[in-house]
RNA sequence: GCGCCCGUAGCUCAGCUGGAUAGAGCAACGGCCUUCUAAGCCGUCGGUCGCAGGUUCGAAUCCUGCCGGGUGCGCCA
């Protein structure tokens, strides 16, 4: 698969500045970037750039005289039909038809459905979910695991090679208190195997008693000291803690459709034999100074109320270590042994002067070299409806296990008070298909970096920008070719641009390349989710105004067969890189 | 105190690297089913882009100050 579209026409600008530059029309020194807007308006074309406004200075000419310019130096193509100078001096392109077909068929024919893979493939490690494994998946977890899951495999379609990296927490003081506490009910059960059903009441039982019995907190404080030193007994109870917290976690896993395993867990644990090493090695690049008895690392990037720098603490002074430490054992796992080429953190956003942090420490200790790409993908807060932090009714933190089961039940009712014609069982599995892509869809389609808030009236709508929505779209054109009898993979014939409707429809589904290469350049979903609702909108236009399998002729009912097949396609495409399952009827 | 993020329609949100008349959805109102799923489509109404300056041919977007909200900041993760 060729080039997108757009990188096309920047190609083509690219080369008449060029030109420009070399018979001297344009000053030598000027290296403008080259501006590709898709305008809102219909009639400034399909392209446009703002080149001659942005140069016309240097160029001592007027934008409009230097827009002709522009457009006189852009080489042969094929791929423009028109070009217009518009209001003070905009050049407007509007695409070759032929070569819109073409680059759907092109499309049709590709597996990635015209996604271009990437000429220099990068080893992307992605640490995403994360969760503390001393308690159950609750709805703070939500975010980083399923933007990061679609995040992932935005990046797998563009042929990069993606790790995941699921960073749990599986050691700490709290383990000391767990692990107290699952002694004395291993003992009363008798058995060998600790039963959990409940990690959270199991963690909120533990806790009491740390906080109000009487010589448990001691024992807890032993037992973390005795976990550390590594003692059998101690390491026996706490493996059978942690595979416990981490079936659990992998059946939220499964639940959501993250495609997160056991073989991308790399525990905070793991780190551990690691972190003394860190700590020498920076100590040998004199990047270690104590201060107040902890082993700091000043940056001078990072500087407090009165410009001193701040410490970056990397050891205690009771010589334990941080989370900074471990993430610094983390950054050199992962170049020297992962050999990543770009390291992806989807994390809160109250991280981000942590990672900044660690960034920087890991450039500076040369953990990385200059050219690998570190990137802190942080993200807001799920809010209630009362713009507080979410929470369930009990006020207390809300299991992802429980949102899940709400959503699968909510979406029932929705189904059931539409008077379905499904089957009872048909109706059950649509509505956790429903349930599940809708508590996802609601958070990747807004905007990471803000807060959101979590409203199941909104997110269930059948109306909007919703995976209800989407989903019923999607079956909608899958009714089409159940009509026909025929499948979409066997439609063949050539795409006709009739109709405005047909246009707009092919302009849209040729936009797809576009729209995955700045998710994963920018590690936003949201943009996917946008482009999603407008197809889907686009195509029940599309599908209002032009009869399909009814058409006048049948050059144009196989041409729409043909539309709606891509569109198809692109709609099952890009929720599966969202990790959204479709459905057949709904 | 210092740092980071945010403030866009009544509500929930988009708005890309500064571009053309700031866009969706919900809500409200009005149309469209003898024809492929009306869980849909089409339309109307709705804006001092927090405020005040500045830079620019051009600012929601960049800069400065202020107001309002959130969040973080030496031994938790």
């Amino acid at each position: 698969m060729a080039r997108a579209m757009r990188e096309q026409i920047e190609a083509l600008l690219s080369t008449a500045i060029d030109t420009l530059i070399a018979n001297g029309t344009l000053p030598a020194e000027v290296a403008p970037r080259i501006a590709l807007d898709r305008p809102r308006d219909k009639s400034h074309g399909d392209f446009a750039t703002n080149l001659a406004l942005m140069l016309a200075k240097p160029a001592k000419q007027p934008p409009r005289a230097l827009a002709e310019a522009i457009i006189a130096a852009l080489p042969e193509n094929n791929l423009i039909s028109k070009t217009d100078i518009a209001g003070p001096g905009f050049i407007n392109f509007t695409l070759n038809q032929d070569h819109l077909i073409d680059q759907l068929e092109a499309a049709w024919n590709d597996k990635h459905l015209g996604v271009p893979q990437a000429e220099q493939a990068d080893t992307v490690v992605i640490d995403y979910s994360s969760p503390n494994l001393a308690k159950e998946m609750h709805v703070g977890h939500l975010r980083s695991t399923i933007i990061g899951d679609a995040v992932a495999r935005t990046l797998s379609l563009q042929g990069h090679k993606v790790i995941p990296q699921n960073h749990v927490g599986d050691w700490g003081t709290q383990f000391g208190m767990l692990l107290a506490h699952m002694e004395d009910e291993l003992k009363e059960q008798a058995t060998e195997t600790l039963e959990l059903a409940d990690l959270e009441t199991f963690y909120k039982a533990a806790k009491a008693r740390f906080d109000n019995e009487e010589g448990f907190a001691d024992r807890a404080r032993q037992l973390v000291v005795k976990l550390q030193g590594g003692d059998d007994y101690c390491l026996k109870l706490w493996k059978i803690f942690i595979e416990t917290s981490m079936d659990h976690c992998q059946e939220v896993y499964d639940r959501l459709g993250v495609q997160l395993t056991r073989a991308d867990v790399m525990a905070e644990s793991a780190y551990n034999p690691d972190l003394p090493g860190v700590i020498n090695d920076l100590k040998e690049k004199g990047l270690l100074v104590e201060d107040a008895g902890a082993q700091c690392v000043f940056l001078d990037e990072f500087k407090g109320k009165e410009g001193e720098p701040l410490p970056v603490i990397v050891q205690k002074k009771d010589g334990g270590y941080l989370y900074a430490t471990t993430d610094l054992a983390a950054v050199r796992y992962r170049n020297d042994v992962l050999n990543a080429t770009r390291m992806i953190y989807v994390t809160d956003a109250r991280q981000a002067l942590h990672f900044s942090q660690i960034f920087a420490v890991s450039r500076k200790a040369n953990y990385v070299s200059d050219e690998i790409r570190l990137e802190h993908l942080g993200f807001g807060m799920v809010l209630g409806k009362d713009g507080r932090p979410y929470k369930s009714r009990d006020g207390g933190v809300t299991k992802l296990a429980d949102l899940l089961d709400e959503a699968e039940r909510r979406a029932l009712d929705l189904i059931v008070s539409k008077g379905s014609e499904l089957s009872p069982d048909e109706q059950k599995e649509v509505a956790r298909v429903v349930g599940i892509a809708s508590v996802k869809y609601a958070d990747l389609s807004k905007n990471r970096t803000s807060d959101y808030m979590f409203d199941w009236d909104t997110m269930l709508s059948f109306d909007g920008n919703t995976a209800p929505y989407l989903l019923y779209a999607n079956t909608r054109v899958k009714s089409v070719f159940q009509r026909a009898g025929v499948t979409p993979e066997s439609v063949t014939g050539a795409i006709l641009l009739a109709t405005e409707q047909d246009q707009a429809l092919a302009k849209k589904l040729a936009l797809f390349p576009e729209v995955v290469a700045s998710v994963g350049n920018k590690g936003m979903p949201h943009y996917l989710c946008g482009y999603l609702f407008e197809l889907a909108g686009t195509f029940s236009s599309f599908y209002e105004a032009c009869p399909i399998l009814s058409a006048d002729d049948e050059n144009l009912k196989a041409s729409r067969l043909k539309l709606a097949a891509l569109t198809q396609r692109t709609l099952e495409k890009g929720l599966s890189l969202l990790g959204i399952e479709t459905l057949e009827r709904m």
